[in-house]
DNA sequence: GATTGTTTTCAGAAAGCATTGAAGGAGATC
DNA sequence: GATCTCCTTCAATGCTTTCTGAAAACAATC
């Protein structure tokens, strides 16, 4: 039996979504489990993912683990039924929202701290007696501060974004497309 | 001996950069190699970078070439010189713009035709004999939707963020803040 | 056109990651 | 408290990516 195009639909998104990730830095088979509860039209248990994408109980344990982690899906009892189902954030502004905040906080944070510890230690450098080339020092300073800065406007502009994001997209995208021109 | 503070804040940013690189798709040695250019004052050749950070050859020709191939790093001629030698970008907007036209014809644009196709299955689902369910196919359809329009919002915004860069990335960022409140 | 210095390539080795499956745990139900 | 159902954990396994080192290719110089 032909498989119905909405079937389809659906298996190429996942799959493409589950490539995607991995380019991204995040496993293909946790992105592909996000993708299958983003288009679920009702929250699904293990077994379900398990079926739909061959994967085995540990997996998919591991990786629902995760995305609940990430903020991405939540748990959601059904009652009278002992399964825990899960149901992913759908608003896909929520979703940016969460990412971004988590990734400031696991990966933008951590390289601005360690900027400043760097930029603390060319200020040693200069203390010590066997002075180092000056100009050297002071071009390490602005690769280093550029860097930060970079981080600074970037945290202040998907903050902003994501706000702005959940009053509509339409607007948001008029907006920007009016301040290009 | 002890090591000088400036050789340690480049040890410590070069180790971060590479870590850093690691969790966004990036092969820890490549990030490594960037961060090692970004911060020098002179362009260095396959030695210097063989020394520095204790690869092979052939670890630092492909590195090399891939970073060269997205853009980052070029190739220069040292007068009378048989070597090769790379240079960093080192305008952290000019970079940013590099890295995200380059992943936005990677992986962007494929997710765009792909939702494309998808919604397209759509349009079929409905025109086939044994219809699915009309509401569940009207989810799916929004649940592309949403992805779609973030893609082409996001590509304005970044297209946008590029070109304002370091010219001044504030009017943008106020434009936004204003909108949100 | 041989020599020398340099870069590229690639098969095999190593390292890094994700997955499996079975054992164990935690709760609910009888 | 025994049983049943489901979830989690983790050592072992398999897969993918990355690196190495030597050989081949290339290019400049004599």
């Amino acid at each position: 039996m032909e498989p119905m195009p909405i079937e389809q639909a659906r298996s190429l998104f996942i799959r493409r979504w589950g490539e995607m990730g991995a380019t991204w830095g995040i496993s293909r088979t946790m992105a592909e489990i996000h993708a299958l509860l983003y288009l679920a039209t009702k929250p699904l248990c293990t077994d379900d993912i398990m079926d739909h994408l061959a994967v085995s109980r540990g997996s998919a344990s591991m990786n629902l683990r995760e995305l609940v982690n990430w903020g991405l899906i939540q748990r959601v009892h059904q009652r009278g039924d002992r399964k825990e189902y899960f149901e992913a954030e759908t608003d896909v502004w929520q979703m940016f929202e969460t990412i971004t905040r988590e990734r400031r906080r696991r990966e933008v944070l951590p390289i601005m701290e360690t900027l400043e510890r760097c930029l603390e230690m060319l200020d040693d450098a200069r203390a010590t007696s066997d002075a180092p080339a000056p100009e050297e020092v002071a071009t390490y300073r602005k690769r280093f501060r550029d860097i930060y800065e970079f981080c600074d406007v970037m945290n202040t502009l998907f903050n902003s974004v994501a706000k702005a994001g959940r009053r509509g997209i339409a607007p948001l995208g008029k907006l920007i497309a009016k301040f290009v021109r």
